[in-house]
DNA sequence: TTGAAAGCGCTAACAG
DNA sequence: CTGTTAGCGCTTTCAA
């Protein structure tokens, strides 16, 4: 590997001055300027990082901490952040959880070590408390979902209401046995949506035991598939169903089409998130549409400026739109046949 | 932040012995190492990599560089790579292109200032000079693409055979006026595809001029919709159609969708690649399976065992299976109704 | 306008 | 078993 070195000793003149005229020195001459310049392009010399962060320079890394990549949802909000990070001249590092704490653990661990510039997480359901400690070290912010020891800079979505709507949509078409699948209460987006499904029938005057839930793997779509067939099977079965998250959605897709029940004559389905393909399913899925991208950009754009200013602005939070309800053909009221917006 | 040194000072030893005693030296008495681990555990004491990278530790980071993420083709090899690559302790660095080669060339200088243990990428289609340059200085892999430059450590599917069987099982249905729309001819993956189009035409004994061709960007779902457009008006349409790319198939069903196209009523459709939400459209997509997770798997062993060995062994290159034709109701011989295999 | 030298945190050779 | 010392590549005083 060249060094300012290599470079020093081949034109004659001493690291420092090669520093400098590398930085731009207004000290140098402009001469030796491009002796050097020639010099490091002819030797394909690259800084090195690792030495300017022992000056001081901290690192141009930032780290998403996200479950499973391969969720749409996540890789939406990876690009996102991708983008904005690379015109700072950012780096993204990209650290997947599997929602186990240990393995957010040992990811956080590393990017300690490695002294990232800051972290964006969406955090576990109850992180280590070495987590906790390793987080603080570092410049922050908390993405979809919250956990109080984990500081209260976040950016998410109203997740309360977003689910409150698409229920509020079957209660008006007069369901009355509505299922709600999602993922469990001890995340915090699990027991916001949840709340919002319960807050929707309650509003809506339907008893509490209106509502069947199924909660599980959040990030499963097998456990989609398994959580309908057993709402199928059961003897009350519902006559509508919301999801509370895109994989568990689509896995209720798969589904429902293998076992070819008729959505919306048999069942509504009201899916979460809009994935390619959703509004194709049968008679096309009446969904949950959610503002990822504005949310991800929201979010860089908050990290870069914190990442620029030293002073450390601790504003609470931020929540942005509670997503809008996209209507498709896949609910209607129950008994009826056909679409809804067909009626 | 924490150093040796304040472990040292606080429990009254050298840096070294501190040091020796983190890294588990058998010379330092286990009394020792405790009290050390101890002080380390209770100070909050992360080890800085830089200053080891500047001993001549070696980088844990592993970088991925590749078009876009949101590609659920890419999401699942980032998957896959993370999964590999955390169990050997090395991290993910994400870097999106765009099929830029200039932001192509920007990451890469990141990377080289970083120092990355390594970078497996999915090159542009003509990679800047000084990319080539800097690619050499780091163990590298190329994936999918292969760009001669580059090296000839590859890893990706048999793109020629896999359009080929597509190809082939639409001329087997009789279909003579088949489209084939897909990347650009200055992409390997575009040319090989294109070719192996092209191939089973002639195979197949149909006139060079059977085959319509529309190439584009092959990651723009937005031009596989325009392709299909044209196509559809075109005077002498076609009766067939392959897809040569992920993108550009989820085009191609949303606008057959959009359009009400019957199919395979007036025309077959083959895709590309196996998304969620390709079984449910319209008939089912008959469509070319790609051995995605097996390549990513072959693809982080190969790096990482390249890693942990010191000599640069350059076996050529490896190409995994050319992927398996998934036959659904989504193609039929001309003029037929109903899906084939009714037939 | 340029050089010499110190030091960031860590490891490893060389002493004790 | 433990301490002293040097040096990785770079920036930044302090001198010239």
């Amino acid at each position: 590997m060249i060094t300012t070195r290599d470079i020093a000793e081949r034109i004659g003149v001493s690291v420092s001055t090669v520093g400098r005229a590398l930085a731009d020195d207004p000290r140098i001459s402009e001469e030796t300027k491009g002796r050097v310049r020639q010099a490091a392009s002819e030797l394909g010399y690259v800084g090195n990082r690792a030495a300017r962060m022992m000056r001081g320079a901290s690192s141009n890394v930032v780290a998403l901490v996200i479950p499973d990549i391969r969720n749409s949802f996540y890789s939406t909000i990876a690009h996102e952040l991708s983008k904005n990070m690379e015109a700072e001249g950012f780096q993204l590092m990209l650290s997947e959880t599997d929602d186990d704490r240990m393995a957010e653990l040992r990811h956080l661990r590393e990017l300690s070590a490695n002294r990232v510039a800051g972290v964006i997480i969406v955090p576990t359901a109850r992180p280590h408390s070495e987590s906790v400690k390793l987080l603080r070290a570092v410049p922050h912010l908390q993405l979809l979902r919250k956990h109080p020891s984990l500081g209260s800079q976040w950016f998410g979505v109203d997740d309360h209401e977003a689910l409150r709507r698409a229920t509020a949509h079957l209660v008006a078409q007069g369901h009355t046995r509505i299922a709600y699948l999602g993922g469990p209460e001890e995340l915090p987006t699990g027991a916001e949506r949840l709340r919002g499904f319960r807050t929707a029938l309650r509003e809506g005057g339907l008893p509490d035991d209106a509502g069947r839930t199924e909660l599980g793997p959040p990030s499963s779509v097998q456990h989609g598939r398994e959580a309908v067939r057993r709402l199928l099977e059961a003897p009350d079965a519902p006559s509508a169903l919301v999801s509370g998250s895109i994989q568990l959605t689509l896995g209720i897709l798969e589904e429902l089409s293998r076992q070819g029940v008729k959505v919306p004559g048999e069942l509504s389905v009201v899916g979460f998130g809009d994935e390619p393909g959703f509004s194709w399913w049968g008679p096309g899925l009446t969904t949950v549409g959610l503002p990822i991208q504005e949310m991800a950009t929201g979010c860089a754009l908050w990290l870069l400026r914190r990442l620029k200013t030293k002073p450390s602005n601790d504003g609470p939070y931020t929540s942005v739109s509670p997503g809008s309800l996209i209507l498709r053909g896949s609910t209607a009221p129950p008994g009826g046949r056909g679409p809804s917006k067909s009626a």
